[in-house]
DNA sequence: CTAGCATATGAGAACTTAGTCATATAATAC
DNA sequence: GTATTATATGACTAAGTTCTCATATGCTAG
């Protein structure tokens, strides 16, 4: 890190003008304040969030459930997927972890609906995505 | 899949009393249409960009740079990440082809900005996930 | 209460990814 | 020019992820 902080002074005498040990200090405490301005944990809950929603069958399962706009019975996800019924299961799995669906056994069938969560994210994705 | 459209049929007798083939055929249809709503590249592009989020490294670039609402120096940078130079260049690059954040070169220093797309999701994740 | 069906879970093989070191490029200072 | 500094790229390894098969659980129909 002491390579670092050199290049950082460097920079900030460059792009201020001038620089002391105490400005390096200072602008490194700005960083720490930007890195540092969510809990831990919240950010814990959001990479959970973008990991479960960061391949192909999972995303495919949300958005056909976001889609659908009502629960869905795991056999009728499987014709949407290209996995055996375990992988489906252990897809769906993550998915409830991460706050993204639902499950409600009915019966011998379950059903999966997707959570606001899941909607929310969806919807602003597929817009901030169209939209370029 | 023939075992699995069975299943299918044997859940739409269930629900709707009766099932014909052609109900389970429409039935298949429908969830084709869901699946296929958006555009292959749409969805490819919706991918990378949620893989290029769910990683701590590139998470808490990202995250720093739409704090910070302004363009930062890699040098600046480095003091958030815990990783070396050439991690951190990966990173970047990564998420520049993700389009959440721009390079602009200035003298001897690059400086990274997040894009819109970053600013969106990273404020409406942090919402969906702080108030549950 | 047993058999069969729907779904879940655990362990492990195949694939993917993140990070590192070595090296390359490109700007500046001398 | 050459040396130095800032960042990027390539190749590789370690670690993580995603599936599958085997097996478990828990309904329900008979």
């Amino acid at each position: 890190m002491a390579q670092a902080t050199e290049r950082l002074q460097r920079y900030l005498e460059d792009e201020l003008g001038a620089c002391r040990t105490e400005d390096v200090e200072q602008r490194l405490d700005e960083l720490s304040t930007l890195e540092t301005a969510l809990e831990v944990e919240q950010v814990t809950t959001e990479l959970d969030v973008l990991s479960s929603l960061a391949n192909e069958t999972r995303y495919t399962l949300v958005r056909v459930l976001v889609g659908a706009q009502e629960e869905l019975c795991v056999c009728e996800l499987h014709a949407v997927v290209d996995v055996t019924e375990s992988g489906l299961s252990h897809a769906l799995s993550q998915l409830v972890d991460a706050g993204l669906v639902t499950g409600r056994k009915d019966g011998r069938w379950k059903k999966y609906r997707a959570t606001n969560r899941a909607i929310t994210l969806i919807t602003v994705l597929e817009g901030s995505v169209s939209d370029e």
